[in-house]
DNA sequence: GAATAAACGAGACGGTACGTCGTGTCTTCAT
DNA sequence: ATGAAGACACGACGTACCGTCTCGTTTATTC
């Protein structure tokens, strides 16, 4: 009855995963249908079907698949903690920056909100990886006596994470480098240790 | 050739509203087709094309027009300024929490999403109220030295917001009052004035 | 509540006809629709719709104002029965063969074949003087010998222009002055009188 | 690009036809809509778009596929050419007086006026076989010396038939099989061999 | 190495909604 | 107070995709 994976077609799924991110990038997301990723990868609409039961469903595994053929998430950890997060904060915007991840991101975020489930599956997928490695990066920073000791540090994360979201999201204002550090020098103000 | 707006027929215009934030609040978004709203307001599709170029449109016409409706947009100033934060994030955090409400933001949101435009007046007529309500609200505590002198009060507002709507777009962590309790600490760890 | 044809304007009257006319000989039946005739009249589409009640009508008073203006309907009588029929049922060939004219009468067909009541009127004003001349003829010819005694002039009538409606209607061949001439032929030696 | 006809459905496209000619005779050709007929034929719309461009063409193959099923057009040669005729125009005035096979006529007739292409297709798969048998009929009659030699075959079966859609079209009389009697008399006698 | 069963490409199918057009009625505004 | 202008409710248009369902045609085991 149910499709057996052993038999799958890998070419076929490579051309319909790639076919998906480029349409989406092309064209954008109003574009992306079924039916153009079918045609686009030279496949029938039931094979798309038979693997996949959402269109959101066909973009996280794209993702995630890019994100496995990058190297591990892990953040620089020089000692200086407020640099490091620097880092990482200038990356995401230049990632909301870039027109073609943003696309993407755009595009996972509609489907995210529209599906329970598949917002489940992006955040422990795709999200949670990157949270967690800046999460471990705060608590090297806590062991070092960087960061007060009642921090709850996935709240912590979110003080920094939320503002660029918000921002990218809604518009609110440029997104630059200038506003990560300034996002950053808020944050580190907010978790370190009390003065004497 | 473009329609006369003196010649509207108000009664339409509100029956229009009216259907469209029923039906999003009973079926969902998907359900919110132009035809479903023409049927449910019992107007011609034509009369909804006539007026709003997109779906997003007329849910952002109704919320305008029901913001309008309310009080005016202003935040308490009890002097405490963290009891003052706490009470305007917990009441975010409370929106958040009622599917009704929560479905109307998710659903302008994906239209935000995929529409520029629509993001930008979203963001001017829906948000920037009630964000400078928050910033008017720290600028108070800056003059009566609660706050640092060099703080930027945007990136203040979005330390505080973008947390929330990060939690909630994303499901990284359940929206409690704690946690706009914990968010609010932490902001207000970030912005107080250095101690001596 | 009815119209009152007292304070009917002429002007507008006029302008509909035409542009009733016009719209058929430049662009079709298909193009001929009530919001064009208004248009292109630079009137109300209510002031149509106060004095006609179908599009059909309009052209039906298009054609009856036309003829109007045209002499009275009569043919030549010079003697010889089969020329003066020959005369008439060329005219006919020639009226078909008109690309506005063949339009004109297209239009009118159609509608005459979806409303009973057109079809009527279409016959007693448009069509019965054109017969009733031709059936005029018939009789001086019989009065004169050349038709026999029990030939029912009606028939007559239809066996000559019969023909022709059915090859134009329906494409059965070329509509020419030798078909008619042919026509007229064979009709003529029907009702002749029996040799001895 | 264009559908191919292997895989069609032949359940659908029966169903589509017997629908658009129930829907002719029921309600009339008012309600003969593309809309109308796919309801009632339980098939998408894109079906019938797929394989008709026109609304006629759908009653053209309707009409077509009838005939087909019918045995075939043939005339009865008694010998007595009179009779014979009288039998075939008595039965053309019966289909005309029919409510609903004149509902059909007055469809396709309708279609036909509207589009060349469509006349030219009734003309060569519905009439042309009629029209045919006729004169096959009357050719037996000129080879046994009861119609005049020069007489062109084509001409006289329109002098048949003109008459009877004439009537019928402009309804400048009644149909009646004594019509139909006396034009086969007229003929007849336009086309006997001229006597001694 | 042939038999066989699944996945495949292609695309027809019953549907739903789209955005547009024309209908005939009703309302507004300028003359 | 009439008539142009056009907004309105309605319904059909023809199109785009949806997700399901055959069709042959590859593939790729399994015997």
């Amino acid at each position: 009855m149910t499709a057996d994976p052993a038999r799958r077609n890998e070419r076929s799924r490579r051309a319909i995963l790639t076919a998906a991110l480029d349409l989406l990038g092309e064209t954008g997301y109003a574009d992306l249908t079924i039916e153009a990723i079918a045609a686009r990868a030279g496949v029938g609409k039931q094979t798309i079907y038979r693997w996949w039961r959402k269109k959101g469903a066909i973009i996280l595994e794209a993702l995630v698949d890019a994100m496995a053929a990058a190297e591990a998430v892990a953040l620089p950890d020089t000692g200086d903690l407020a640099a490091d997060l620097r880092t990482v904060m200038r990356a995401t915007v230049a990632e909301f920056a870039d027109p073609k991840l943003s696309a993407t991101t755009r595009a996972i975020t509609i489907e995210t909100l529209g599906d329970e489930s598949l917002g489940v599956q992006v955040r422990d997928q795709l999200l949670r990886p990157q949270l967690d490695a800046v999460k471990d990066r705060l608590r090297a920073g806590r062991d070092a006596g960087q960061v007060r000791d009642g921090v709850d540090l996935d709240q912590a994360v979110e003080l920094l994470f939320g503002p660029l979201y918000h921002r990218w999201l809604l518009r609110t204002g440029p997104l630059t480098d200038d506003y990560a550090d300034g996002i950053v020098e808020l944050a580190v103000a907010a978790i370190r240790p009390d003065r004497k």
